[in-house]
DNA sequence: CTCTGTCGTAACAAGAATGGTTACTTCGAC
DNA sequence: GTCGAAGTAACCATTCTTGTTACGACAGAG
């Protein structure tokens, strides 16, 4: 399906920064964060923009700025940094309208369109219920 | 997410075929499918190339050729057009490994990976839960 | 007021996936 | 042998993601 990383490098930036803060910093900087998930800084304020504009983040501008989060690891679940950095569907319609005097041409959007609805509820629902602090939990259990 | 209308046209095509077979046909060409779902012959023989690997379309050569199902309507749900199309994963990790030292960088990649497993799973399961049937029952459903 | 570090952001390129199109070969019923 | 359709390779346009460079904007330190 051409799946992307976003929300990987989303769900790293946010553990990251919510556990160097419980190390006492008050900010973190895009390059530390880029070192630790090897990418370019870039990229990641890139990202923090996106979840700023949500309201997950804020950031400081000026010598010694960076990001900080808005409210705890407890209160973030990957329900709300999916809906700020995945604008679309999951499926997608056709990319042309079907032959619409054809029967199936013009049932088969409307009906597919439930049925999607339907699997993006669902899953919706299980981001939902895994927290940001569950997934640093989970981090911190790794072994090793 | 970059999201493609392959299950889309797949579901479009098999649902055609399974009406037209019900209309007393015994195959059903690509020319026909595509101008129904309005794109090109060629896009549907590369689907259906890849529902026949998975066993649930086949299709004869020659004079009179074309494509026809291999089991009913019924016995076929959008998991197993799933499946067929769609070899990715819905989430991707980093693109490159993120820094082993860091305790994120290390714990981050299999905290996701189960995180993705169960959602993948429920996406299955709510896929296996739509037959073929319902959809061409759905498309059929739609006035006018 | 100047210096400096970091964000903010534009611009560009590489790579991959998708979808459309043309063209040609292969098959098999007639 | 003819002919209609599958099978398939090749190419292109578009879009998305990611990486990268570059530079302006900002704010605190001194």
């Amino acid at each position: 399906m051409s799946a992307n990383s976003r929300l990987t490098i989303a769900a790293h930036t946010l553990a990251w920064i919510g556990l160097y803060q419980r190390q006492g910093h008050e900010v973190a900087t895009s390059e530390q964060i880029a070192g630790s998930a090897n990418t370019n800084p870039v990229v990641i304020r890139r990202l923090l923009g996106e979840l700023r504009a949500a309201g997950l983040v804020e950031s400081r501008r000026g010598v010694g700025a960076g990001w900080s989060l808005t409210r705890d690891l407890t209160a973030m679940t990957l329900l709300d940094v999916y809906d700020a950095i995945e604008p679309g569907p999951l499926f997608a319609l056709h990319r042309a309208d079907p032959d619409q005097g054809c029967v199936i041409g013009h049932g088969i959007q409307p009906a597919l369109q439930d049925i999607y609805a339907g699997i993006e509820c669902t899953v919706r629902t299980e981001l939902s219920k895994t927290t940001l602090e569950a997934v640093l939990q989970s981090v911190l259990a790794v072994p090793r």
